[in-house]
DNA sequence: CTGAAAGCGCTTACAG
DNA sequence: CTGAAAGCGCTTACAG
């Protein structure tokens, strides 16, 4: 194939020959090194452009020990939630000079260790992880070859830098809307109780309940996956047996999705009767009818903070904080109105 | 901070030393070379292990002149579409001992043109362009340093490896079944005409109408940008004056999603008062009520393909096809039905 | 079975 | 201003 002709790939000692100078000199120009005759430099551009010469960059990064290389760590670039995250990661990295590439892990844990492998490897300079499903034991007990940040995740442990927003009380804030508008039979449908954002939010909806006077049952909990069909069969369960909920609260904005492609597929009205609450506003809750009601994480804010903190640890700055907490939003759409006045009355026969 | 204590990062020849070996012996028990006495073997063995010692990747890509790794360009990860094609080239890869890194381009000819440099400078050992804003002129005079394969998109040059399936026929398919469900005043919303995927599908929808006998109308073909938001005005342009079109063919599904949004929110019925097309079939095809007819690309095969090409090329095998040609299929779901019987009136005035 | 030595392609003190 | 030389951390013929 003619992609194999690169067999005599073209090095900086053949510009230097063809310059008449040393692999130094090349190298300094390369640099932009200042003290260079323009003469030299002349011949030294001149054979450069000739020759069609690009640095090596596998040796420029040995030899420098750095490669101005992240890799971010994706649990599913499926889903959309992430995509603004990588946008902000992405304009935070060029405007420090260092390039992002893309680990997807596709939820395999094997696929997530490989990933950090290579910073084991010191194929980069940093690592962002904005999934973990990686048990927090190994997570602690690796010790850092490079700098790792943490994006919307995070461990208890103490030492790993995170950016996230406060899961708990995002979701609590959530629920006590519900709250105020007359619900009280709310259901959750949850992520996967492996990652601690999933239990974070079902913290907060169980906080938010109890603080209300609601206990909260059992069966108005579903897990889910975080995907659409997950959020389908989530609502089939909830709508099973017993008093129907009024509300529902879901863990991220897909589950929501089809949770109200389920109501709308048997025949009930959102919101009319039955509200629904999702979770990060991702692009496609503005593309049903109406429009789902979510709180809002600042995506592209996470991911300028993620990597700002990470390269100043790459380049060894001063950091003042290791954890940074940023505010959520809700985004009052088009699924929350109040319960049907039968509904509350079904309740205050059980009350 | 903790993370930068790492100046003292562990070498083989740490390694080596410990075990009382050279680093030549170290470096075969690395690479399961047979013959190494078992016991230095466990000397070895165990030294790594209590050094917790991991190779330099970057000095070894060196010194073979080969990373396996891959990078994968796409033009905006926001795209649901290329999260499935991900997909396959991953499995691929991986079934083969590579690993691949995803770079975004956010559409940016500068990041494209930034990624690319990645493999002039032979930091990757082969790459998937699953974009092409770049002028087709300068992927031509580009001397490629590593294999090169397009996934989905392409260039006319002869020479460059290409999965994608036949866009133009796609087209000419979806048209020509709007036509037979008896639909004649079809509007085409397309994709910006810079990209060939876009200019190809338009020329189907043109075939298509064409072999039926219809003349195209220009004001019934409404340029978007592949966005949502752009789908939603292409719909408004396209009902603002004239009798209005009885059925839309998208270039892609998210602009057909913002299509329907509009007609559902002018109290348009999908699909009795106007039938809808798409293309691709991501996964919100399915989220909305009623679910996106649409072509489906064979997007994780696509994937598989690109991949393997590009590893056999890599890997200097003789490959037999530069360029596969995959087969597409109709998505008959919910946005296709018959014209009103009155929209049909109308056109009999017209005809 | 194992080691000494060269070399992958750069960069960077150290001289001059 | 420029070059000779060492070295980044590996791998791989070449000897023995």
């Amino acid at each position: 194939m003619q992609y194999r002709g690169d067999s005599g790939s073209i090095r900086m000692s053949d510009v230097a020959r063809r310059a008449r100078v040393s692999t130094a000199t090349v190298s300094r120009v390369l640099a932009g090194y200042p003290h260079v005759s323009t003469e030299t430099r002349q011949r030294v551009l001149q054979a450069i452009e000739d020759l069609q010469y690009h640095p090596n960059r596998l040796a420029r990064s040995l030899r420098r020990s750095a490669s101005k290389l992240v890799v971010v760590i994706l649990p599913d670039i499926t889903n959309p939630f992430f995509s603004e995250i990588v946008k902000g990661l992405e304009e935070a990295a060029a405007e420090r000079g260092f390039h992002v590439l893309l680990g997807n892990t596709g939820n395999s844990v094997e696929r997530e260790q490989e990933l950090l492998g290579l910073t084991d490897e010191r194929f980069v300079d940093g690592v962002i992880l904005a999934t973990a499903r990686l048990p927090r034991s190994v997570l602690q007990r690796r010790k850092p070859r490079v700098p790792l940040v943490m994006a919307c995740e995070y461990v208890d442990a103490d030492e790993v830098p995170t950016v996230a927003i406060d899961n708990r009380a995002a979701a609590r804030d959530a629920v006590e809307r519900l709250i105020a508008a007359g619900h009280r039979r709310i259901a959750c449908v949850t992520g996967p109780m492996e990652v601690v954002l999933s239990r974070d939010r079902l913290q907060g909806y169980l906080e938010a309940l109890r603080a209300a006077g609601i206990t909260p049952e059992d069966r108005l909990i579903a897990r889910g996956d975080w995907t659409f069909a997950s959020g389908y069969a989530a609502a089939a369960t909830l709508f099973a047996y017993g008093p129907p909920p009024t509300a529902l609260f879901c863990s991220n904005d897909e589950m929501a999705l089809g949770c109200m492609k389920w109501l709308q597929d048997h025949g009930l009205h959102v919101p009319a009767d039955v509200s629904v609450v999702g979770f990060d506003d991702i692009p496609a809750s503005t593309w049903v009818t109406p429009e789902l009601t979510t709180v809002r994480q600042p995506k592209a804010e996470i991911g300028r903070r993620a990597m700002s903190l990470l390269l100043d640890l790459v380049e060894g700055r001063d950091v003042p904080r290791l954890r940074v907490v940023l505010p959520h939003e809700w985004m009052d759409r088009g699924t929350v109105a109040p319960p049907r006045a039968d509904a509350a009355d079904e309740m205050s026969d059980m009350g």
